[in-house]
RNA sequence: GGGGAAUUAGCUCAGCUGGCUAGAGCACUAGCUUUGCAAGCUAGGGGUCAUCGGUUCGAAUCCGAUAUUCUCCA
């Protein structure tokens, strides 16, 4: 059966059973600072499960793209080594909302197995709850019971808590589950092993393909488990396996969820799979982590040096890594992979294709950036080497530093190593790395205490659309202890606070009782919850507040936002259609918009979209808002929306004009309220990525107000020129022959100088000796010192200046005294500077000192002679 | 969010513990040489040593702040 056959099967399967199908959510989370990706099925229900949303519909069922690179599931650095680990993978899932519960579950389960895929039931384990002690846990009865009506008693297992009970985090949601396990071993092996001693086990062969999990507790930070008012299905199957099992295959790769992508690996290498072990990890880290990144691109995700761009990074680069050592890849290669993979998945996930060109150039330009690392660190590396030519055991602290400064990977410097017959000091290198992450850790410490509920029912919804001011009252609150300070997260009743999202910053302002007034100091959303930030708790919570924003910060983020939209619609008008929002920001004194697009944006370009926006902000369009509508329809209006935006089957559209976007922001009621809009910057922030940075309103004003203050500054300066440009050229001009005049000058003044010293010079000892105060600068005296070093033989030189009230002295040598006698000028010249109260140094032949005492370089000058005198 | 590092000519980079006139290679300009290939020789132009402040007689070099970039950890 095919991979999409298999995909599709599920779907209609549990369509059949009355649940409603879903599209996957983007696998890269905005709005929730607890996760960057969707690491399972369940994370779009998170709110549901949570009770902060309410439920649309009680049976759904999807498939959903994930991506899991720590944790305790799945480690980045495993994935490859064996064949059913992956970094971004899709996991099918049927969920129950308060609806059906264990019975149903596992019933369908099994049916969809045994009786849909007709998977050979012999093969099949399933696991049970056994109970745990310490949470005061019998073992799960109503599971074993609904199994043991189809499943015989010795291939039902009991699993631990770690195997069989799942948490959704240290607080939350959860409860015991049931897994399904599938022996895709031989009939032989599973004659001489039987199948349920292996589950679990980490055998490659027998495997877990279905976790159910019956949600019925809620852990509450102090550990304790509470009961659910409603119980809730969250079951998850890996797909790459269930096609593994369903193509009687042994591994995952081996499906045609990889096998293309593996063919075109070898055709671009020339390394068949299958060659080695080595290059078979090789190909299939390969194959796994290029998936990965490509979706998370189209996703919206591009790599970068922080959060969410960081980890897609690390996945590339480890993708290169292995490219480079095991299959001897040394240019970039992986972004040549995409054609093969959209020609095989572009039916079932259009973004692929859609972003084709700009997937393309982030990974070459990735690749390329790490392969230069590289040989930055390779370099490194061997002036380590030749700095410490005796060395048998690399220093652990290089090691590391080498891997921390310059993102070289420790295994590299092992396998360098190797091949100099030396060895790694992996010791000191991981107690570099412990600490590293100790002071991580320290950093972002936070301790979140339990909600303090006030008001069970309250929805927190925002009105802040309509209302700047509002009467309210306080639901829930809690403490968050970070870095040693304090801080509250309120959430109201209802909110007139905006909360960061879509680019646009968080609202501020206070709340305010009878008895006192409290700071709003930023307003961040998670999940559905909207917090307010506070360092102050309000003495009596329960009191009736007044929230007030702070109106003049929203006004002119309003504008900013307004105007971001006529600038992406600009920009789609000029550039073209290919221009696609790809991060924004938007605060009270300026806005950032980075979009798709290939080359610099000309100067003629930025003034034509800046005129248009100006213009549609002339023409005044009024807002036309339309909270509540289907996506689809608004999709069908035209709106454009974008990555990784969780919305719910009801949009919020804002048209202005023809500028019509999916958006929750805040807006001005009409676009003439912007005011302005002035670009002050573009820039590229990535591969085929372009960054505008623009103002409006008030700011804008100020902005061009200052420049042309700066010009008319300067015309007045410049004697009201009617040419500005024209007449500082000019000016340049004439200081450039100035400045070179006077170097002729100070150069005539020095040759001078240089054939009078010359006939002052006396003979002490056979030493050429010249010892004079000069009137020069420091570098004059630098520029004689040495044209009379090589006119003079056996020189001896002692210069005096005073330049600007300080005394300035040079010492000069020649090279023949200096071998022959054992002079010194450096050392020479301290003595020297003790007469001008001074300091001073050098080298042996020249050296210079200065002082604060004019007045002694005369006796600064006899003493060098004296010096030579008893010599 | 925290740690480490980098920023010197158009490009790639040297410049060790503060003082050897801020350098090399490539690129550029001119001349010479040479009818071939990423040619050779000579001369020359090009630098606020990222920015601001501090220490010092003296800072590319030491210290602090800022900006940008890289990198590791979370």
């Amino acid at each position: 059966m095919k991979a999409a056959t298999v995909r599709e099967t599920f779907l209609n399967f549990f369509e059949s059973k009355g649940h409603h199908i879903v599209p996957s959510a983007p696998m890269v989370i905005k709005d929730d600072p607890s996760l960057m990706f969707t690491n399972a099925g369940m994370n779009q229900f998170k709110d549901i499960f949570l009770g902060h949303a309410a439920v649309t519909h009680a049976r759904i069922a999807d498939t959903q793209k994930c991506l899991r690179v720590s944790g305790k599931h799945n480690d980045l650095e495993e994935v490859g080594l064996d064949t059913y680990h992956h970094t971004m993978f899709e996991m099918l899932g049927n969920w129950s909302f308060g609806d059906y519960f264990k019975k149903e579950a596992i019933q369908w389960a099994w049916e969809l197995l045994t009786e849909v895929f007709r998977i050979e039931k012999e093969r099949l384990y399933v696991s049970v709850f056994e109970g745990d002690p310490s949470d005061g846990l019998p073992e799960d009865r109503e599971a074993y019971q609904y199994w043991r009506e189809i499943v015989p008693g010795d291939r039902i297992i009991f699993g631990s808590k770690k195997d069989n009970f799942w948490e959704m985090g240290d607080t939350g949601p959860c409860g015991p589950c049931s897994e399904i396990h599938a022996d895709l071993r031989a009939d032989k092996d599973r004659e001489e092993i039987p199948g349920h001693t292996l589950v679990n086990k980490g055998h490659p062969l027998v495997i877990e393909i279905w976790n159910l999990v019956f949600i019925e507790f809620n852990r509450t930070a102090a550990g304790a488990l509470v009961n659910l008012p409603q119980k809730h299905v969250d079951t998850g199957m890996g797909f790459e396996r269930l096609c593994m099992v369903m193509q009687h295959k042994t591994s995952n790769y081996d499906t045609d969820v990889f096998q293309p992508i593996i063919h075109e690996i070898s055709r671009i290498t020339g390394i068949p799979y299958g060659r080695s072990t080595e290059t078979d990890i090789a190909i299939r880290v390969v194959a796994d982590h290029f998936r990965a990144i490509a979706f998370a691109i189209a996703d919206g995700q591009l790599p970068s040096n922080k959060d969410a761009g960081y980890v897609i990074r690390r996945i590339l680069r480890r993708a290169v890594r292995y490219g480079f050592t095991f299959l001897g890849q040394k240019e970039p290669f992986i972004h040549l992979l995409l054609p093969g993979l959209i020609a095989q998945m572009a039916v079932v996930f259009p973004e692929l294709s859609q972003q084709q060109e700009l997937i393309t150039k982030v990974i070459a330009e990735e690749e390329n950036a790490f392969l230069k690392t590289l040989s930055t660190g390779i370099k490194r590396f061997e002036q380590h080497i030749q700095a410490n030519p005796s060395t048998r055991i690399i220093d652990g602290k290089f090691a590391f530093e080498l891997f921390d400064t310059y993102g070289f990977p420790v295994d590299l410097t092992q396998l360098m190593a190797k091949e100099l017959a030396l060895e790694v000091d992996m010791d000191g290198f991981q107690k570099g790395l412990e600490g590293q992450k100790m002071r991580s850790r320290q950093a972002t410490q936070m301790d979140t205490d339990d909600w303090v509920i006030l008001d069970p029912t309250a929805t927190g919804s925002f009105i802040g659309y309509d209302h700047t001011h509002s009467q309210i009252r306080i639901a829930r609150y809690r403490q968050v202890k970070a870095k040693g300070s304090v801080s509250y997260q309120l959430v109201f009743d209802r909110t007139p606070f905006y909360a960061e999202s879509g680019g646009q910053i968080g609202d501020t302002g206070f709340i305010e009782s009878d008895h006192e007034r409290i700071p709003i100091l930023d307003t961040k959303k998670e999940g559905n919850l909207i917090l307010h930030i506070t360092h102050q708790l309000p003495s009596e919570p329960t009191a009736l507040f007044t929230g007030t924003v702070d109106l003049n910060k929203r006004l002119q983020t309003a504008r900013n936002h307004s105007a971001t939209h006529l600038l992406h619609h600009a920009l789609r008008e000029v550039l073209g259609r290919h221009v696609e929002q790809k991060g924004s920001f938007v605060g009270p004194d300026h806005l950032r918009f980075d979009f798709s697009h290939f080359q610099k944006v000309s100067d003629t370009e930025i003034a034509q979209v800046e005129a248009i926006v100006n213009q549609q902000i002339r023409e005044n369009h009024i807002l036309q808002e339309n909270r509540m509508i289907p996506m689809e329809k608004a999709l069908g209006m035209g709106a454009l929306a974008f990555f990784g935006e969780k919305y719910g089957d009801q949009v919020r559209v804002i048209r202005f004009g023809d500028s019509i976007e999916l958006c929750g922001g805040t807006h001005v009621h009409a676009t003439g309220q912007i005011g302005l809009f002035k670009i002050i910057a573009e820039e590229a922030t990535a591969a085929g990525v372009r960054r505008i940075a623009a103002i409006t309103g008030d700011t804008a004003l100020d902005y061009l107000n200052e420049h042309l203050g700066i010009v008319r500054e300067l015309k007045h300066l410049l004697r009201n020129s009617q040419n500005v440009i024209g007449a500082v050229h000019d000016m340049m001009d004439a200081n450039d022959r100035l400045a070179k005049k006077l170097d002729e000058l100070q150069r005539e003044k020095i040759k001078h100088l240089e054939e009078h010293l010359i006939l002052q010079a006396e003979m002490i000892n056979g030493i050429t000796f010249i010892g004079e105060t000069v009137d020069l600068d420091a570098e004059g005296i630098r520029d004689l010192a040495f044209r009379l070093r090589n006119k003079v033989t056996d020189l001896f030189l002692v210069l005096g200046a005073k330049i600007e009230n300080k005394a300035h002295l040079a010492v000069m040598i020649s090279d023949s005294l200096v071998q022959a006698r054992g002079f010194h000028a450096g050392k020479l010249i301290r003595d020297l500077a003790l007469e001008i109260q001074g300091g001073g140094g050098g080298q042996p032949y020249f050296a210079t000192a200065g002082g604060k005492f004019p007045g002694g370089l005369p006796v600064a000058i006899q003493k060098a002679k004296k010096i030579l005198l008893t010599e």
